[in-house]
DNA sequence: AATATGATAGTCT
DNA sequence: GACTATCATATTG
């Protein structure tokens, strides 16, 4: 892989920009890691996002510099994996909702226990489990840690669709998926194409 | 295959 | 005190 590491600068611009282009992106934590199938996009304009009503204790990462994981605890139980975008302040990320696993097989293999392949990383809190992705990693700059992003191939299809798991704005059709990918969390909701 | 439910704890009102 | 940016298991058809 010649992959370019994506830093700061990519993810300082529109967060609807950034989203749909980390898919195909490869994500990698210390060496187990895949490509990025499935991502949300939030903003602070966003009933549905953590940062909607301003900065809190736990979204104060996403009000600043890109670049960094906000990583939050889930119905109390799983991990969830977001990038920071757009200039300091702004209080957008992307969700990091599927993985193809690429790297580190046997390593996912052991923290997911006996599931298909096709599931070990497919759902935002698989993902993190997967990877080993936990909140002590929240704040963590991509790219010097353990974390490292590279850019990927470009991506044939990429689907649209609704955000899963909300209850508000879910007129807003900010998941993004790879076309055709066995790895999504759920399968989106496509128009007949005839 | 589709739907239902319980687990579990941090965050905010 | 209510509400989750979820997942695994159980149940029913």
């Amino acid at each position: 892989m010649t992959a370019r590491p994506l830093d700061e600068e990519f993810f300082a611009r529109p967060v609807g920009e950034v989203a749909p282009a980390l898919l195909g992106a490869v994500i990698v934590v210390d060496g187990v890691g895949g490509e990025i199938v499935e991502v949300e996009r939030y903003q602070q304009d966003d009933p549905a996002s953590h940062s909607f009503r301003g900065p809190t204790p736990r979204s104060a990462v996403m009000f600043g510099p890109p670049g960094r994981l906000y990583v939050y605890r889930s119905y109390g139980i799983h991990w969830c994996a977001n990038v920071v975008c757009e200039p300091e302040g702004a209080g957008a990320a992307v969700l990091l909702r599927a993985v193809a696993p690429r790297f580190g097989l046997e390593r996912m293999r052991e923290r997911r226990g006996r599931v298909p392949d096709r599931r070990l990383a497919s759902g935002p809190g698989r993902l993190c489990a997967a990877l080993g992705i936990d909140g002590g990693m929240n704040g963590s700059v991509v790219g010097e840690g353990p974390v490292r992003i590279a850019a990927g191939d470009p991506v044939e299809r990429v689907l649209v669709g609704p955000r899963i798991g909300i209850s508000v704005a879910t007129e807003r059709p900010w998941r993004f998926g790879v076309g055709g990918s066995p790895h999504l969390s759920r399968p989106f909701p496509e128009a007949a194409a005839a």
